[in-house]
DNA sequence: TTTCGATTGACCAAAGGTGGACGAGGGTCT
DNA sequence: AGACCCTCGTCCACCTTTGGTCAATCGAAA
């Protein structure tokens, strides 16, 4: 299969709008003004662009976002734009979460919400899709998973529940949110010696929008995720986790809650399962099990930071 | 099955126009300026073109659909359209596939087939997805559909039915074929004026792959898919096919053989729906329903020819 | 006879390119 | 503190290229 090589000019900027973000009048004026790229040309003056002019506008464009001023940007390479992006990201990372999502009063992951929920009402798909793809490219995956779909499925549960939208709406949802976590998980290329993580849904757990998400943020932290989907016994989830030498499991848990079988499989899953491996439990209804959970000494998450923090605990076993 | 080979020239541009969305008058402009398909004459000189010729044309529509310009896409062969639309559609991905080294051979079905069964026993993820990925690129949709997917699927079931594999592995593996179906139809953007079909599956029907299938092949026909995942009541699909303006609605059916409130929810969903909207009916267990599909004047179909079939059927009016 | 398809040439909307100007925001100088 | 200036995103006017569509005409097919 030949690969086509990275430094082959052959994207109109048209592409480039769409994969970057940036706006065609914004990516001529800095080629113009600082020779921030210098792409190819067609025999008839149109602009192409290789896969490195697009990558390096990618990071001029954090850089930007991070405050830096393009004039100055515009003059690294891009060993330092990345290295110049890492430093400014722990920092004001956490701390810029309110205001930041946007670029230039373009995308919000407000705005991005509304159009998806007013997408789901129309039971337009395509429509859905193109919002979900159009502001992954805009807003980071902490923010899409925290700010739009998290907020999304909550209000499409609240409008099924006061019977605004059917069941239609909520399924088309799930299956476009679950196609759309699933490429966002896989577009992770977990490094090879990471961690296994087993993620699914216990046996009658039919909601897996829960399990998908946890999918995608442990995904994010660099671990190497094995999706099971939702609904499966004790026995099973243990032998996967076995088979695969996994350092944990993560279980999601929405829904009933109260469950005397559910209990009873935490427990027998614990038996079975290797104590060097852990469990993390979360889910909306995973604080009506905490005497379980407690019992068998399992994690129990609120959110996704707990959840995050979890999984960096477990990592460095030192730090336990 | 006696296979039609793909290269043979055989559709009059009518049914390119209605398998591939493009006006007639843009599919000869194409030819003439730019040698985009140079399909063969008839004794009289009009176009006659093969499923390869389609299938290229399919591709060349999604390409100018991303950006690129006509002329560029024109002078491409299938195998780097697909890599290039492949690369356009998803997340404008960090990473991309490593290099080919092993497979320097030709990719055929067979092959990949065991790999992938082989990468489902050792509940690897990863290597399940690469190997999908990959085939992807060398095979057709319909080849990738019918010769891997389709056998696969079985496999798994026979190797479950046997013992061999667990629970675990079927859902590891349903997961990720979700995942790539998912991908596959939403790859393919249908034209604007494409009529619609809801695809889903009846109440306590929980097996979604047959219907995920479905959705893809109707995908390549040129339809505009609802997928609304399994599991729906009859109420629900109406409405859905209702607010949609949908032109058919098709359900897969696996299980179980015999189920009485199955048969109650067809003749309450033929009842609901507006006598316009087609229903198609197919699955493992559709066979076993035949009284009651002739009944409400459905369309059975046995295997995936026949559902590309009926779909064609469907789409013209005229010949209805 | 009506419909479909082929051909040709023309038309025009959309996308892209260029150069220039504007203006909000943030300094600096005297 | 007011005048000045710099930075940088945006907008505009005007041009070229690209490419989808149409109309007119004619032969073939159903």
């Amino acid at each position: 299969m030949a690969d086509i090589p990275f430094d082959l000019a052959r994207h109109p900027i048209g592409v480039v709008v769409r994969r970057t973000g940036l706006k065609p009048d914004l990516i001529r004026a800095w080629e113009r003004r600082y020779a921030a790229v210098e792409p190819s040309r067609s025999a008839t003056g149109r602009r192409l662009y290789s896969d490195l002019d697009i990558e390096r506008l990618v990071l001029l464009r954090q850089a930007v976002q991070a405050g830096r001023g393009i004039s100055h940007a515009a003059a690294l390479d891009k060993e330092q734009l990345r290295t110049l992006i890492r430093e400014d990201r722990p920092n004001p990372g956490p701390a810029r979460l309110p205001p930041a999502d946007l670029w230039n009063g373009q995308v919000t992951a407000e705005a991005v919400l509304a159009s998806c929920i007013s997408a789901v009402e129309r039971l337009d798909v395509i429509e859905l899709e193109l919002q979900l793809e159009r502001a992954a490219v805009a807003l980071s995956q902490i923010h899409m998973i925290e700010r739009v779909l998290v907020p999304m499925m909550h209000s499409i549960g609240d409008l099924w529940q006061q019977g605004t939208l059917r069941p239609s709406h909520e399924h088309m949802a799930s299956a476009v949110i679950r196609s759309f976590l699933g490429e966002m998980r896989s577009a992770y290329q977990p490094p090879s010696q990471a961690p296994h993580l087993i993620v699914t849904t216990p046996a009658r757990q039919h909601h897996e929008l829960g399990a998908l998400i946890a999918a995608a943020t442990a995904a994010t932290e660099g671990w190497s995720i094995v999706y099971l989907g939702p609904d499966l016994p004790p026995e099973d989830i243990a032998a996967a986790a076995h088979q695969r030498g996994a350092k944990a499991v993560a279980l999601s848990i929405t829904f009933p809650p109260d469950d005397s079988r559910l209990a009873d499989d935490l427990r027998r899953l614990r038996r079975m399962l290797d104590p060097r491996i852990q469990v993390v439990v979360g889910g909306r209804s995973a604080g009506h099990y905490e005497p379980v959970l407690k019992e068998i000494g399992a994690h129990s998450v609120a959110d996704l930071t707990e959840f995050r923090r979890a999984l960096a605990k477990l990592r460095v076993p030192s730090s336990v």
